[in-house]
DNA sequence: CCGTATCCATTCCGATACTG
DNA sequence: CAGTATCGGAATGGATACGG
């Protein structure tokens, strides 16, 4: 489990807040876009986000101390890597869902943009959805949020 | 089209990217996990959230200005009402993905935590996850960032 | 109940300079 | 190249006070 030192939950016991607490920043999403990309060196972000050194810095040494990313040193002491660990590889579903959902909201019809391409069809990687056990779309007004320390729903149990 | 006022894009052919700098941020991301759940009422966030007011109304005129939002004012031109717009709503997929990222990754064996329910089923909601368009499931190592302006791989065209 | 306004501390962030 | 250090302005965030 990620173990970040010195972070409080916003909401403990929500797994949504506990996401945002650990990667609900812009540029902490973006490093992870990145690293998704096959980047892995400091400069590489550097270039690539156009973000200060030092804000950077910051945000690598969160992410490694979040279990997000593994640093690894390079033998003549210096430049490191980073790579993704396996839960920030987990991450994926969440920055594709980002990916779609600014590609249907965030551009207009004549605006184009990067595209995320599945080598096995040569096609965009298709739309992904929320599925129900039996394969019924399921969208927000079908789903029900239950507390925790609640009864379960009669169908649930 | 979401046409945020005074917003610059950090990088503007990047649909996660936009996506970032739209919703990228903790409390813009928990707002919307509240209204996917049903929240409609200023009081409403701040309760759930436990948000400064003045941070949760920055928030708020953000998100309507966005056009995640839309503020239905009363008869009484008071207590407004906060209604998710389509492209709020579409931010299902997105919250979920938060969420269930967040189930796998952000709790130890003993923790409990709220449960999103398929009241079609009585079920916790499947794990989304992105599928090939064979129906094979897609990780970061099978998908290739294409960047604008770069001619498609030859079996894309 | 629904906000807005103000004060204050903290953090964020960009720019720059500096070290190995 | 890979960072760390520092400075200053801007934004964030909590607390409180205040009006509709």
């Amino acid at each position: 489990m990620l173990q970040p030192s010195g972070l409080e939950w916003t909401d403990p016991e929500c797994p949504v807040a506990r996401a945002a607490d650990l990667v609900g920043d812009k540029w902490t999403l973006l490093i992870i876009r990145d690293s998704l990309d096959g980047k892995r060196r400091f400069s590489e972000f550097e270039k690539s986000l156009g973000v200060a050194k030092n804000i950077l810095s910051d945000r690598l040494r969160l992410l490694v101390d979040r279990g997000l990313l593994a640093r690894i040193p390079n033998q003549s002491g210096t430049r490191s890597q980073y790579e993704l660990t396996d839960a920030g590889r987990d991450l994926f579903t969440l920055i594709l869902s980002l990916r779609q959902w600014g590609e249907r909201n965030a551009f207009t019809a004549g605006e184009s943009h990067s595209v995320l391409i599945d080598p096995s069809t040569g096609q965009p990687v298709p739309e992904v959805r929320p599925l129900s056990a039996d394969g019924q779309e399921l969208g927000p007004d079908q789903a029900l949020l239950v507390k925790v320390g609640q009864p379960l729903p009669e169908a649930a149990r």
